[in-house]
DNA sequence: TATTGTTATACTCTATAACTATA
DNA sequence: TATAGTTATAGAGTATAACAATA
């Protein structure tokens, strides 16, 4: 679990503090008293980390994954499950190749989990006819069903997102993506 | 939120496309010119994941990751540790459970991290006098060195993130806090 | 009884490299 | 030679549970 990211007061026994750009802006003036150090403290102070992108970038990724993940759970389902199945269903015929650069993820994790909504019966493979190193992809009915579940699962998860984020949604996805696309290129 | 997915049965014949928000870019015409479905996409639709936030949460994080990894990963220190040792520069005498708060694991993720900082002589162990469970942790003189070459990596990777984000950082930051703390309350 | 930190263990997710069967 | 998909394998990263020492 996590609390993570919160704001709150240190203590400091004036020895090691950072440069004043890299402080949290409520690492201000923390009043010692008398405790030993590095104790007590249900939220030290995160130091250059209170400020940096990445940082909290992976605390709020890591709470909304395993929130997800608790939800979809009840399906048998991880989260990288849902996303293949939301792109198969979307792309009906989609080989592995081209799933795995949509959920970026290299084919050899790609495979897996291919196997396991196979195993599911949630998805359904043909031999490519054109190539027969190709597999196309599609949902089965079954495998259409569970989705429409998720997909009320992830509805329910993205509204708990929105409560939090309100109107800044489109320039929160829109500031997301192009982190994605900046550092992969 | 999401929003009404293209729950996509069946094929692409016209009827069944994604609205056009959820589309990529590059969905618009798609012509089916005899290609069987799926094939030679290199940007597939992503259905209702095209708008979700927890998804490019998962993109954006993963990219970041790697990016920093691959930057830190020259000094031997992967970024969960340096997180750590920032929250231990910040907080000297902190000890393994306050550290496991401060970056969202459990203790016992902690430890192996401990250990590694201890064999490689970046942090200091000292038992507490006044509770003898505890230990109080600091930073070497050399773990301070590697922290600074650290921090400058850290600096240079959120500066690249700047960039992309430019002054929309502090609304970033805050979102992605309250994400955290909403999710894991 | 409760808590700190360690250990043993296991599980998930992922990638690299080697392989096959095609192309 | 190159590509699609599989396999074998390894390595992060994390957590649960049990434990010893201490409170």
């Amino acid at each position: 679990m996590g609390r993570g990211a919160s704001d709150s007061p240190g203590h400091d026994e004036g020895g090691q503090r950072a440069p004043d750009e890299l402080r949290a802006p409520d690492d201000a003036a923390l009043p010692t008293d008398g405790r030993p150090e590095g104790e007590g403290d249900a939220a030290p102070r995160l130091g250059m980390l209170a400020n940096a992108v990445a940082f909290h970038l992976r605390i709020a990724q890591d709470a909304s994954f395993r929130s997800f993940a608790r939800r979809s759970g009840q399906l048998d389902i991880r989260p990288g499950c849902f996303a293949a199945m939301e792109v198969i269903a979307s792309n009906p015929g989609i080989t592995a190749s081209v799933l795995g650069r949509a959920i970026a993820r290299d084919k050899s994790s790609v495979t897996p989990l291919i196997q396991y909504l196979l195993r599911r019966g949630l998805v359904k493979r043909t031999p490519s006819e054109a190539d027969r190193r190709r597999m196309h992809l599609e949902l089965t009915p079954s495998g259409r069903e569970v989705l429409g579940a998720l997909q009320q699962t992830a509805r329910a998860h993205d509204a708990d997102l929105d409560r939090v984020i309100g109107d800044a949604k489109p320039q929160l996805v829109a500031m997301l993506k192009k982190i994605a696309d900046t550092l992969n290129s």
